[in-house]
DNA sequence: TATGAATGAGCATTCATTCAT
DNA sequence: AATGAATGAATGCTCATTCAT
């Protein structure tokens, strides 16, 4: 049955997405998203190789679920200014949604400081993702600040990284909506 | 013996306070702390109730090595610009000696969403200390931005923490060049 | 179409052969076999019932492979103790083909202690083979030994196998050498 | 207390070396081990880093058994002659004893083919250790067969091995008796 | 005949912690 | 103040086997 055969691997990602992001990735351990995902440990290590790869998997899922959320909260949306403003009101909603559990690429780099070749491909291609982004839609504002369009791109990212850690240690989204002052003053 | 008393513990700290940073909290056992630092398991317990207390002994020793050097870095600068700049450029320094291992309490809070208490405690009390830092330096400032002395800080520390994040990620301090480029524009 | 099917179980079993041999029978496991094989899991049980069966193929081929070198080995020389000689240099040459790795059967029965019925029979059966082949040749002997014919075979066979054994153990031919030094005095 | 500490670890080696020898070694699991022994399985990786590592204390042991049987049944016995002949009956006398068992370190060998470095060194140690037996004893002999000194040695090791495995083999102590019969030719 | 997917039981090893001395 | 020894629970992962198709 197609139903069955999608639905342990998905609901084996599910899982992990939902505890690694909530926990954390070392806190999680194998035991437990088996346990509450209702498959056998041995089923996991057919669709993954590894928790690494899990993580991987689990990564790619959190960066899908953002996308889709922002293609949503963009709808309708031409002006480049207003883009970026909704980015980080769109953030703002997805932290309170998700418990202010943050940034999954920046908390696995946290997690991990040596860590693997294929979670950090991941990792840097979603942060790249980010940032490629903003620099769009810079490139379409008027930019009459004095500073470089790259260069806003990198100060508006840093906003969104930075704002979004904090949302994460004060469990409030104050900071983002501090970011969102600066982008008025910066763009 | 006191300095013996003193050289056990130091010792210990010491050695979590390398590997907690070097490799993150819980991939680093006690095991292996006990081994590199070269004393019984037993004796870590007797001066650490837990594995948790010393990591909170190894937050307040990062906040200090750092405090340290930047009270070094802005020695003989008074006025409060320059002193927000150097702030940055000591990080700069600072990760680049570091091995771009990051902000020990943001990570600690990436690693563990349910943090304890004791913990809790002791990287808010930071964090407030770093955006005190901030405020006291913009109040200092002929503030003509037309935002708040208290969002101006808030958003520079928005900044610091972003681009010391960043920076981990990229193993590269260029995130904070940016974050000073985009202080020159803001104060 | 019969080709294929023949094709899908030889290459099992001679997958099975090489890698049951060069690692031993319990450090193979059916993953292994089935991914160096180029074949699905379930095939592999479809043509064996379990690891088992297919160990009783593997010492099958071994046994298979061993007597068809002799044969060549053999061809043309009548005399018996030539034969014999001939069967222990014949060893000899195995060995190094076979990077040292021993007797199949003694293996697994070292391996296995309360081995199975299947695989005891398959071992004996091989055993009793060469030591048939030792009777025969002796009895074809003049001997003046004082020994008799099956007592004279069955140290034979003991060289052998002890020749054999040492040869893996110390990854080397000299057992063997030894062994026909004890020939040449016995027979 | 003393007998509690020593306790544990003897324990631990006592099990383990009945396990691997009547079941194999890869057939032996940690978790039986620490199961029949009474002991938490971290108190077994706290005297031996590896499974390995125990591995290597149960062929000491072995070997030590095996000393102390041979030398008691040496014991009064003068003729190198009758000390060659009493070696292999002591043989028979430790096979029945332990189930047909055969060679602790040529079975380590046989299920290990690409052996560790530790346990190779101690199983070429121990196999040594009887070869030197056999050159001294021969050395003592009045070698009349026109055979050196150490090929007879080495030889008697051949059946000494040979009839260890195959008593294995058949579970009967035929094997040796017939190298029994090889060495009053021989010797 | 062949296979992709699923499984329960087991693997060796490590975890943070505690106890007796 | 310091330690060697012990522990229960959990770690990530692999085992041989089976099922539905």
């Amino acid at each position: 049955m197609i139903i069955t055969e999608t639905t342990v691997r998905e609901q084996i990602v599910a899982t992990a997405d939902r505890l690694f992001y909530a926990q954390g990735y070392n806190l999680t351990g194998i035991n437990q998203i088996v346990e509450e995902a209702g498959v056998a440990k041995a089923s996991l290590y057919y669709h993954f190789p590894s928790k690494e790869d899990l993580c991987v998997a689990y990564l790619q899922r959190r960066a899908e679920k953002w996308s889709a959320k922002l293609q949503k909260f963009l709808t309708g949306t031409n002006d480049p200014r207003e883009c970026i403003i909704k980015c980080f009101e769109c953030r703002s909603e997805y932290l309170i949604e998700n418990n202010y559990s943050g940034c999954s690429y920046i908390r696995i780099i946290a997690e991990m400081p040596q860590r693997s070749k294929k979670i950090n491909q991941r990792a840097i291609l979603n942060k790249e993702g980010q940032r490629r982004f903003f620099i769009e839609k810079v490139k379409e504002l008027k930019n009459t600040s004095g500073i470089s369009t790259v260069d806003l791109a990198n100060i508006i990212f840093l906003l969104f990284d930075g704002s979004t850690m904090q949302s994460q240690v004060y469990r409030d989204i104050a900071p983002v909506k501090n970011a969102i002052k600066a982008l008025k003053v910066l763009i």
